[in-house]
DNA sequence: CCAATACTTAGGGCGATGCTAACCTTTTTG
DNA sequence: CAAAAAGGTTAGCATCGCCCTAAGTATTGG
Protein backbone atom coordinates (compact mmCIF):
# COMPACT_ATOMS: atom_id res chain seq x y z
CA UNK A 1 0.00 0.00 0.00
CA UNK A 2 1.51 3.39 -1.10
CA UNK A 3 2.32 5.44 1.91
CA UNK A 4 0.60 8.52 0.73
CA UNK A 5 -2.49 6.94 0.04
CA UNK A 6 -2.55 5.57 3.70
CA UNK A 7 -1.46 9.29 5.76
CA UNK A 8 -4.46 10.22 3.50
CA UNK A 9 -6.56 7.84 4.35
CA UNK A 10 -5.88 8.46 8.54
CA UNK A 11 -6.45 12.22 7.98
CA UNK A 12 -10.07 11.04 6.36
CA UNK A 13 -10.88 8.28 9.43
CA UNK A 14 -9.66 10.81 12.16
CA UNK A 15 -12.10 13.46 10.76
CA UNK A 16 -14.91 11.18 10.30
CA UNK A 17 -14.03 9.20 13.50
CA UNK A 18 -14.57 12.87 15.11
CA UNK A 19 -17.33 13.63 13.33
CA UNK A 20 -19.49 10.45 14.33
CA UNK A 21 -18.58 10.91 18.07
CA UNK A 22 -19.42 14.64 17.54
CA UNK A 23 -22.93 13.79 16.37
CA UNK A 24 -23.33 10.99 19.13
CA UNK A 25 -22.39 13.59 21.64
CA UNK A 26 -25.39 15.59 20.07
CA UNK A 27 -27.82 12.97 20.83
CA UNK A 28 -26.99 12.83 24.24
CA UNK A 29 -29.82 14.87 25.39
CA UNK A 30 -32.42 12.96 24.08
CA UNK A 31 -30.27 10.10 25.38
CA UNK A 32 -30.38 11.74 29.07
CA UNK A 33 -33.93 12.42 29.00
CA UNK A 34 -35.01 8.96 27.93
CA UNK A 35 -32.59 7.79 30.82
CA UNK A 36 -34.18 9.72 33.49
CA UNK A 37 -37.53 8.63 32.23
CA UNK A 38 -36.27 5.28 32.92
CA UNK A 39 -35.12 5.62 35.96
CA UNK A 40 -38.22 7.80 37.04
CA UNK A 41 -40.29 4.78 36.98
CA UNK A 42 -38.35 2.37 38.46
CA UNK A 43 -38.17 1.67 42.24
CA UNK A 44 -34.84 0.56 42.70
CA UNK A 45 -32.07 1.22 44.83
CA UNK A 46 -28.48 1.64 43.24
CA UNK A 47 -27.16 -1.40 44.95
CA UNK A 48 -29.97 -3.02 43.70
CA UNK A 49 -30.03 -1.80 40.36
CA UNK A 50 -26.47 -3.02 40.29
CA UNK A 51 -26.70 -6.27 41.47
CA UNK A 52 -29.85 -6.70 39.44
CA UNK A 53 -27.38 -5.93 36.17
CA UNK A 54 -24.84 -8.52 37.38
CA UNK A 55 -27.50 -11.00 37.25
CA UNK A 56 -29.07 -10.18 34.47
CA UNK A 57 -25.78 -10.27 32.23
CA UNK A 58 -25.02 -13.83 34.41
CA UNK A 59 -26.76 -16.89 32.33
CA UNK A 60 -25.66 -19.31 34.66
CA UNK A 61 -27.06 -17.89 37.61
CA UNK A 62 -24.63 -15.89 40.14
CA UNK A 63 -23.98 -17.58 43.97
CA UNK A 64 -24.74 -15.40 47.04
CA UNK A 65 -20.96 -15.82 47.97
CA UNK A 66 -19.90 -14.63 44.11
CA UNK A 67 -22.36 -11.94 44.28
CA UNK A 68 -21.03 -10.94 48.41
CA UNK A 69 -17.29 -11.18 46.99
CA UNK A 70 -17.33 -9.13 43.77
CA UNK A 71 -19.50 -6.50 46.16
CA UNK A 72 -16.94 -6.57 48.71
CA UNK A 73 -19.85 -7.23 51.29
CA UNK A 74 -20.59 -10.17 54.15
CA UNK A 75 -23.45 -12.96 53.18
CA UNK A 76 -25.51 -12.05 55.52
CA UNK A 77 -26.11 -8.25 53.78
CA UNK A 78 -25.83 -9.87 49.95
CA UNK A 79 -28.96 -12.00 51.39
CA UNK A 80 -30.79 -9.47 52.91
CA UNK A 81 -30.41 -7.51 49.43
CA UNK A 82 -31.14 -10.99 47.50
CA UNK A 83 -34.56 -10.87 49.31
CA UNK A 84 -35.48 -7.79 48.39
CA UNK A 85 -35.18 -8.19 44.92
CA UNK A 86 -37.19 -11.23 45.15
CA UNK A 87 -39.66 -9.56 47.14
CA UNK A 88 -39.92 -7.04 43.63
CA UNK A 89 -40.06 -9.90 40.96
CA UNK A 90 -37.24 -9.47 40.09
CA UNK A 91 -35.06 -12.16 40.97
CA UNK A 92 -35.34 -16.03 41.93
CA UNK A 93 -33.66 -18.00 43.85
CA UNK A 94 -33.21 -21.97 43.30
CA UNK A 95 -30.43 -24.76 44.20
CA UNK A 96 -27.80 -25.49 42.31
CA UNK A 97 -28.33 -29.28 41.21
CA UNK A 98 -24.77 -29.99 41.36
CA UNK A 99 -24.28 -28.56 45.18
CA UNK A 100 -27.23 -28.12 47.93
CA UNK A 101 -25.75 -26.04 49.48
CA UNK A 102 -25.63 -23.63 46.70
CA UNK A 103 -28.21 -21.33 45.74
CA UNK A 104 -28.22 -19.83 41.74
CA UNK A 105 -29.79 -16.33 41.62
CA UNK A 106 -31.24 -15.64 38.91
CA UNK A 107 -33.39 -12.32 36.85
CA UNK A 108 -36.79 -12.93 36.40
CA UNK A 109 -38.08 -11.94 32.69
CA UNK A 110 -39.44 -8.73 34.38
CA UNK A 111 -36.27 -8.30 35.98
CA UNK A 112 -34.27 -7.93 32.25
CA UNK A 113 -36.36 -6.01 31.02
CA UNK A 114 -36.34 -3.48 33.68
CA UNK A 115 -32.19 -3.80 32.82
CA UNK A 116 -32.62 -3.98 29.34
CA UNK A 117 -34.84 -0.52 29.55
CA UNK A 118 -32.25 1.68 30.69
CA UNK A 119 -29.67 0.17 28.23
CA UNK A 120 -31.13 0.01 25.09
CA UNK A 121 -29.05 2.93 22.93
CA UNK A 122 -31.86 4.99 22.31
CA UNK A 123 -31.65 7.74 19.72
CA UNK A 124 -32.53 4.26 17.24
CA UNK A 125 -36.12 4.16 17.95
CA UNK A 126 -38.32 2.82 15.18
CA UNK A 127 -40.04 6.04 14.61
CA UNK A 128 -36.97 7.41 13.96
CA UNK A 129 -35.61 5.02 11.38
CA UNK A 130 -39.36 5.00 9.79
CA UNK A 131 -38.21 8.77 8.63
CA UNK A 132 -35.01 8.20 6.97
CA UNK A 133 -34.27 8.58 3.59
CA UNK A 134 -33.69 5.12 2.14
CA UNK A 135 -30.04 5.72 1.50
CA UNK A 136 -29.18 6.99 4.67
CA UNK A 137 -30.99 3.84 6.28
CA UNK A 138 -28.95 1.37 4.36
CA UNK A 139 -25.46 3.82 5.06
CA UNK A 140 -26.63 3.36 8.84
CA UNK A 141 -27.47 -0.59 8.55
CA UNK A 142 -24.12 -0.76 6.58
CA UNK A 143 -22.04 0.97 9.65
CA UNK A 144 -24.04 -0.72 12.20
CA UNK A 145 -22.99 -4.53 10.55
CA UNK A 146 -19.90 -3.13 10.52
CA UNK A 147 -19.44 -1.88 14.66
CA UNK A 148 -21.04 -5.20 15.45
CA UNK A 149 -18.79 -6.78 13.98
CA UNK A 150 -15.45 -4.96 15.18
CA UNK A 151 -17.38 -4.95 18.82
CA UNK A 152 -17.02 -8.85 18.58
CA UNK A 153 -13.73 -8.97 17.25
CA UNK A 154 -12.20 -6.67 20.19
CA UNK A 155 -13.54 -8.69 22.86
CA UNK A 156 -16.12 -5.47 24.11
CA UNK A 157 -13.50 -4.10 26.55
CA UNK A 158 -13.74 -1.19 28.30
CA UNK B 1 -43.90 8.65 -7.54
CA UNK B 2 -45.26 5.56 -8.94
CA UNK B 3 -47.57 3.06 -6.49
CA UNK B 4 -45.10 0.22 -7.03
CA UNK B 5 -41.78 1.53 -6.32
CA UNK B 6 -43.35 3.20 -3.06
CA UNK B 7 -44.49 -0.12 -1.74
CA UNK B 8 -41.47 -2.24 -2.80
CA UNK B 9 -39.78 0.40 -1.27
CA UNK B 10 -41.26 0.20 2.00
CA UNK B 11 -40.98 -3.59 2.09
CA UNK B 12 -37.00 -2.83 1.98
CA UNK B 13 -37.40 -0.34 4.56
CA UNK B 14 -39.15 -2.60 7.07
CA UNK B 15 -36.24 -4.84 6.73
CA UNK B 16 -33.65 -2.62 6.85
CA UNK B 17 -35.06 -0.82 10.24
CA UNK B 18 -35.33 -4.29 11.75
CA UNK B 19 -31.69 -5.04 10.88
CA UNK B 20 -30.90 -2.46 12.49
CA UNK B 21 -33.11 -2.43 15.59
CA UNK B 22 -31.46 -6.19 15.78
CA UNK B 23 -27.99 -5.03 15.43
CA UNK B 24 -28.26 -2.66 17.65
CA UNK B 25 -29.13 -4.82 20.44
CA UNK B 26 -26.85 -7.22 20.14
CA UNK B 27 -24.44 -4.68 21.35
CA UNK B 28 -26.40 -4.61 24.58
CA UNK B 29 -24.80 -6.86 26.15
CA UNK B 30 -21.53 -4.42 25.65
CA UNK B 31 -23.37 -1.48 26.80
CA UNK B 32 -24.40 -2.93 29.63
CA UNK B 33 -21.16 -3.73 30.79
CA UNK B 34 -20.22 -0.52 30.01
CA UNK B 35 -23.54 1.21 32.14
CA UNK B 36 -22.60 -1.46 34.62
CA UNK B 37 -18.63 -0.18 35.09
CA UNK B 38 -19.95 3.30 35.26
CA UNK B 39 -22.89 2.97 38.12
CA UNK B 40 -19.94 0.70 39.93
CA UNK B 41 -17.23 3.66 40.09
CA UNK B 42 -20.10 6.02 41.42
CA UNK B 43 -21.51 6.71 44.83
CA UNK B 44 -24.90 8.75 44.55
CA UNK B 45 -28.72 7.33 45.50
CA UNK B 46 -30.94 7.05 42.99
CA UNK B 47 -32.74 10.06 43.82
CA UNK B 48 -29.71 12.16 43.76
CA UNK B 49 -28.70 10.66 40.70
CA UNK B 50 -32.19 12.04 39.62
CA UNK B 51 -31.90 15.66 40.65
CA UNK B 52 -28.20 15.73 39.21
CA UNK B 53 -29.42 14.36 35.66
CA UNK B 54 -32.14 17.22 35.90
CA UNK B 55 -29.24 19.78 36.64
CA UNK B 56 -27.21 18.82 34.17
CA UNK B 57 -29.68 19.10 31.74
CA UNK B 58 -31.04 22.56 33.23
CA UNK B 59 -28.94 25.35 31.69
CA UNK B 60 -30.26 28.49 33.86
CA UNK B 61 -30.21 26.38 37.41
CA UNK B 62 -32.92 24.66 39.05
CA UNK B 63 -34.84 26.32 41.76
CA UNK B 64 -35.59 24.67 45.32
CA UNK B 65 -39.31 24.78 44.83
CA UNK B 66 -38.97 23.51 40.79
CA UNK B 67 -37.14 20.52 42.05
CA UNK B 68 -39.46 19.99 45.57
CA UNK B 69 -42.52 20.60 42.97
CA UNK B 70 -41.22 17.97 40.14
CA UNK B 71 -40.34 15.39 42.92
CA UNK B 72 -43.55 14.99 44.73
CA UNK B 73 -41.42 16.32 47.92
CA UNK B 74 -40.99 19.21 50.61
CA UNK B 75 -38.57 21.74 50.38
CA UNK B 76 -37.32 20.79 53.61
CA UNK B 77 -36.38 17.11 51.76
CA UNK B 78 -35.09 18.63 48.78
CA UNK B 79 -33.01 21.28 50.54
CA UNK B 80 -31.30 18.38 52.59
CA UNK B 81 -31.02 16.41 49.41
CA UNK B 82 -29.14 19.68 47.44
CA UNK B 83 -26.78 19.96 50.76
CA UNK B 84 -25.43 16.35 50.11
CA UNK B 85 -24.90 16.45 46.14
CA UNK B 86 -23.62 20.07 47.18
CA UNK B 87 -21.24 17.88 49.80
CA UNK B 88 -20.20 15.36 46.60
CA UNK B 89 -18.92 18.04 44.68
CA UNK B 90 -21.75 17.67 41.75
CA UNK B 91 -23.50 20.32 42.50
CA UNK B 92 -23.17 24.07 43.34
CA UNK B 93 -25.73 26.72 45.20
CA UNK B 94 -25.84 30.12 43.85
CA UNK B 95 -28.36 33.25 44.88
CA UNK B 96 -30.49 34.70 42.07
CA UNK B 97 -29.15 38.07 40.88
CA UNK B 98 -33.27 39.00 40.38
CA UNK B 99 -34.77 37.51 43.43
CA UNK B 100 -32.04 36.98 46.66
CA UNK B 101 -34.55 34.88 48.17
CA UNK B 102 -33.90 32.37 45.34
CA UNK B 103 -31.25 29.44 45.27
CA UNK B 104 -29.85 28.72 41.51
CA UNK B 105 -28.51 24.90 41.93
CA UNK B 106 -26.28 23.90 38.75
CA UNK B 107 -24.51 20.84 38.13
CA UNK B 108 -20.78 21.05 38.88
CA UNK B 109 -18.25 19.83 35.80
CA UNK B 110 -17.73 16.84 37.91
CA UNK B 111 -20.96 16.50 38.17
CA UNK B 112 -21.35 16.31 34.37
CA UNK B 113 -19.19 14.17 33.66
CA UNK B 114 -21.00 12.07 35.94
CA UNK B 115 -23.89 12.02 34.28
CA UNK B 116 -22.92 12.24 30.88
CA UNK B 117 -20.80 9.17 31.14
CA UNK B 118 -23.92 7.72 32.04
CA UNK B 119 -25.77 8.43 28.96
CA UNK B 120 -23.37 8.65 26.21
CA UNK B 121 -24.47 5.76 23.92
CA UNK B 122 -21.01 3.51 24.50
CA UNK B 123 -20.44 1.20 21.31
CA UNK B 124 -19.38 4.09 19.42
CA UNK B 125 -15.97 4.55 21.36
CA UNK B 126 -13.15 5.98 19.61
CA UNK B 127 -11.01 2.78 19.43
CA UNK B 128 -14.07 0.94 17.84
CA UNK B 129 -14.73 3.05 15.11
CA UNK B 130 -10.88 3.33 14.02
CA UNK B 131 -10.62 -0.01 13.26
CA UNK B 132 -13.68 0.03 10.45
CA UNK B 133 -12.92 -0.22 7.32
CA UNK B 134 -12.89 3.36 5.50
CA UNK B 135 -16.10 2.79 3.35
CA UNK B 136 -18.22 1.40 6.60
CA UNK B 137 -17.14 4.65 8.78
CA UNK B 138 -18.25 6.51 5.84
CA UNK B 139 -21.43 4.58 5.66
CA UNK B 140 -21.97 4.89 9.59
CA UNK B 141 -21.29 8.74 9.46
CA UNK B 142 -24.35 9.53 6.68
CA UNK B 143 -26.18 7.17 8.76
CA UNK B 144 -25.58 9.05 11.98
CA UNK B 145 -25.85 12.64 10.60
CA UNK B 146 -29.29 11.64 9.12
CA UNK B 147 -30.54 10.29 12.65
CA UNK B 148 -29.03 12.95 14.20
CA UNK B 149 -31.67 15.64 11.80
CA UNK B 150 -34.45 13.32 12.00
CA UNK B 151 -34.62 13.64 16.03
CA UNK B 152 -34.16 17.31 15.57
CA UNK B 153 -37.01 17.22 13.07
CA UNK B 154 -39.67 14.91 15.56
CA UNK B 155 -39.09 17.22 18.63
CA UNK B 156 -37.01 14.21 20.74
CA UNK B 157 -40.45 12.89 22.03
CA UNK B 158 -40.17 9.79 23.49
C1' DC C 1 -45.68 47.61 56.83
C1' DC C 2 -47.29 43.01 56.49
C1' DA C 3 -48.39 38.91 53.93
C1' DA C 4 -46.44 35.80 50.88
C1' DT C 5 -42.47 33.44 49.05
C1' DA C 6 -38.01 30.83 49.05
C1' DC C 7 -35.30 28.51 51.67
C1' DT C 8 -32.89 26.37 55.92
C1' DT C 9 -32.68 24.06 60.39
C1' DA C 10 -34.28 20.94 64.01
C1' DG C 11 -36.36 16.82 65.39
C1' DG C 12 -38.28 12.44 64.41
C1' DG C 13 -39.88 8.19 61.61
C1' DC C 14 -38.83 4.68 58.19
C1' DG C 15 -36.42 1.67 55.13
C1' DA C 16 -32.06 -0.02 52.88
C1' DT C 17 -27.46 -1.30 53.76
C1' DG C 18 -23.87 -2.83 56.49
C1' DC C 19 -21.89 -5.63 60.34
C1' DT C 20 -21.14 -9.79 63.71
C1' DA C 21 -22.75 -13.91 65.82
C1' DA C 22 -25.30 -18.02 65.83
C1' DC C 23 -27.38 -21.46 63.32
C1' DC C 24 -28.67 -25.10 59.61
C1' DT C 25 -27.47 -27.98 55.77
C1' DT C 26 -24.36 -30.04 52.66
C1' DT C 27 -19.84 -31.20 51.06
C1' DT C 28 -15.14 -32.30 51.72
C1' DT C 29 -11.38 -34.14 54.12
C1' DG C 30 -8.28 -36.53 57.33
C1' DC D 1 -17.12 -41.84 59.40
C1' DA D 2 -16.52 -37.97 62.26
C1' DA D 3 -14.93 -33.37 62.09
C1' DA D 4 -13.94 -29.37 59.51
C1' DA D 5 -15.17 -26.34 55.93
C1' DA D 6 -18.32 -23.99 52.98
C1' DG D 7 -22.82 -21.74 51.41
C1' DG D 8 -26.52 -19.62 53.09
C1' DT D 9 -30.11 -17.63 56.40
C1' DT D 10 -31.70 -15.33 60.53
C1' DA D 11 -31.44 -12.15 64.48
C1' DG D 12 -29.92 -8.04 66.54
C1' DC D 13 -27.83 -3.73 66.07
C1' DA D 14 -25.76 0.64 63.85
C1' DT D 15 -25.69 4.05 60.21
C1' DC D 16 -27.32 6.76 56.49
C1' DG D 17 -30.46 8.71 53.15
C1' DC D 18 -34.97 10.22 52.48
C1' DC D 19 -39.25 12.07 53.98
C1' DC D 20 -42.20 14.71 56.99
C1' DT D 21 -43.86 18.79 60.04
C1' DA D 22 -42.78 22.82 62.61
C1' DA D 23 -40.29 26.78 63.37
C1' DG D 24 -37.14 29.75 62.04
C1' DT D 25 -34.55 33.68 58.51
C1' DA D 26 -34.38 36.66 54.64
C1' DT D 27 -36.45 38.90 50.77
C1' DT D 28 -40.12 40.56 47.89
C1' DG D 29 -44.23 42.97 46.67
C1' DG D 30 -48.82 44.85 47.33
Amino acid sequence: MPREVTEQGEHERERIVHEIQTLNGSMEEAVLTALLQNLLSMDLTIQQLKVLMILVTTEEGATGRSLSASFGVSMASMSGLLDRLVGQGVATRSTDPHDHRVRRVHATPLGTSVVRRLAVARPFRRDILMGLRMEDLRALEQGFRAVSEQISLMGERD
